[in-house]
DNA sequence: TAGATAGTTAGACAAACATCTAAATATCGA
DNA sequence: TCGATATTTAGATGTTTGTCTAACTATCTA
């Protein structure tokens, strides 16, 4: 059910998120620099990613490693693509 | 700005209400059929689509028929698109 | 024009959400 | 083990969201 996965997706900081770890792996602090919000609620932002599947930590000592998910952005995808092409449904 | 987008889709309802226009236009009151929800709040959920972009309305007599608006859906998939062949932006 | 039907707008309310500060946990280095 | 650094958890607060009922607007038909 990817209903969490669009909810996820819902705020603007969170999809710029995403947005930095396509570029590469970022720990959570690399990711705050970022963002004018507090520490604690950007670690609230990741939670809310972590729990839609939609990315993954990793401790490196001291870090935490965030890293893209993209099986389940892909799942995310196909639920987009059943409105591409719908002219092949019907009768053309 | 795709940000209201994202929004509209964060609502289970809303998005069943895209995956029944995706078969077809269909009036509020035939939408409503689907849902357990009142009218109003289901008016609420399309007025959210609308603003969206996602959907438009044209008035037909007595009816409202509303209908997907599949440009918009084209470029929120056009979002995600960037997470996929990332392979292809660096090195393979 | 009066009544019925289709749909929206207005206003209220509880639940969910984004944010903050303060405190806690985890790891490293001396 | 002690202090510094990185990050999360706890608790509070203001805003947004989804829902409702009641009332309103628009259109059709007799």
């Amino acid at each position: 059910m990817p209903g969490e996965g669009f909810k996820a997706l819902a705020d603007p900081t969170r999809r710029h998120i995403l947005e930095l770890l396509r570029e590469g792996n970022c720990t959570a602090g690399e990711l705050a620099e970022h963002f004018d919000i507090s520490k604690p609620s950007l670690s609230h932002h990741l939670a809310t990613l972590k729990n839609a599947g939609l990315v993954t930590d990793e401790r490196h000592g001291q870090n935490i490693v965030y890293s893209l998910n993209t099986t389940v952005m892909q799942d995310l995808i196909g639920w987009f693509m059943g409105f591409t092409n719908t002219e092949g449904d019907k009768d053309e």
